[in-house]
DNA sequence: CTCTCTTTTCAGATTTCTTTAAGGAATCTA
DNA sequence: TAGATTCCTTAAAGAAATCTGAAAAGAGAG
């Protein structure tokens, strides 16, 4: 899978891109229009993330001539916040999806995911493992040895972000964020009831995982003994 | 399976157009060369059928700039008379067949499977299985054991889709795409309804197979178990 | 045109997910 | 230890997605 990065903020693309790699994708960057004109015409990635602001030549100008040629690559847009007009502009033009800056890492890999699922590609690193417990993050199951369990949509992005952050201490502010988005009004007992759900679910498939909570701060995600 | 056919003449396209119906292939129809590459280049055709002989941008114009962006779709050139020289030069271009007019409906036919075939889109004996169920793709007779049961052409395309990505989950949007088409505006509800109608199906015939529905997100094909 | 089969639409029933609320347990502080 | 705070768990209300039967609309055959 070969993705190409077309932004112009040296700091979001060195991450993003590093991110990407991480994640076994292949990547290029670009850090303004033409360039990104130039690579994205080559017809070689399967997937396109392109910034709006960009030097020499913008992003909306970039995905029109790209979709002059090529119908199918899928276009990830990125936009500044709260641009709806942006979203809808892009779309039109023929882009397949946009993101919001700022955007969470979870969200940025799960669109691209979508994006290649839709073209019906194969998946790179599809799931998230930790001392033998999977998590399916196509089919949202959660699987350890031979037993495995549906999540539900909350439970699953709860699980997740534990998971990215193995062995480290997540607040329920973070949890929030990331649940339930960036600014939403719900209370710390909505955390701490699915958090219950999750703690049956692990305990269903007898997962050697457990979540540990610390006083005041938050959860952390770690094996039986610790 | 969904064919374009690229052909100025209406009485030949009808009649094709009419006969891939027949067939149950899904069928869309261009009478000229600048319409037949906006079609072409959206991707979501199975086999392109072009026309050498168009107004506007002759087949092997079209041919060429449709692999300038596309080299994996099978093309099938369509040529006047015996010439030689055009099946050589339509080749070259990359077509991966021809066929000179006047051409048989069976020949046609046979080319068209066979270009399939090479894809590995169709099984060497035209049906998927899974799970001791079948699913005949000339027939579209869904089998299992010895009973079987007639689908209709939505039925059919919704089963294929679900039997192609086995043990994956398929979103509602993969699904209206692969069945009603690339910008059908197409309520999830029709989804969900065929969907129905599938699981009787199913049923009435006794298959192992369970159409898993996964809350948010679409379905998967699975065995009984789950 | 009529009949039949397919497809779409609609609406009520059903299921599942989410939120709220409350009592009890655990932990901390003074 | 008493009292305060934080957290856990469960039940139940509320919201949303899905299922499904039936009717309406459309398409094709004869």
């Amino acid at each position: 899978m070969r993705i190409l990065l077309v932004e112009d903020e040296r700091h979001l693309a060195e991450a993003v891109c590093h991110l990407l790699k991480a994640k076994k994708y292949m990547v290029d960057c670009c850090y303004d229009g033409e360039s990104g004109l130039e690579y994205g015409l080559t017809g070689i990635y399967d997937v396109l993330i392109l910034d709006i602001m960009l030097p020499k030549k913008n992003g909306f100008e970039l995905l029109k001539e790209i979709r002059l040629h090529d119908r199918t690559t899928p276009i990830l847009l990125l936009t500044a916040k709260d641009q709806v007009a942006d979203k809808v502009y892009g779309l039109d033009l023929g882009a397949d999806d946009y993101l919001t800056k700022p955007f969470s890492t979870d969200e940025l890999l799960a669109r691209i995911r979508a994006l290649l699922r839709r073209q019906g590609k194969l998946l790179v690193d599809d799931r998230l493992e930790m001392n033998g417990t999977t998590l399916n993050l196509s089919t949202h199951e959660l699987m350890y040895q031979d037993k495995k369990i549906q999540l539900g949509i909350k439970e699953f992005n709860l699980m997740s972000c534990l998971m990215h952050h193995k062995n480290q201490i997540v607040t329920k502010e973070i949890l929030i964020e990331k649940v339930w988005g960036y600014d939403a009004d719900v209370d710390y007992n909505n955390v701490e009831v699915y958090i219950s759900f999750l703690r049956k679910k692990l305990q269903f498939i007898h997962s050697s995982l457990r979540i540990k909570t610390v006083r005041g701060m938050g959860y952390t995600l770690g094996g039986a003994e610790g």
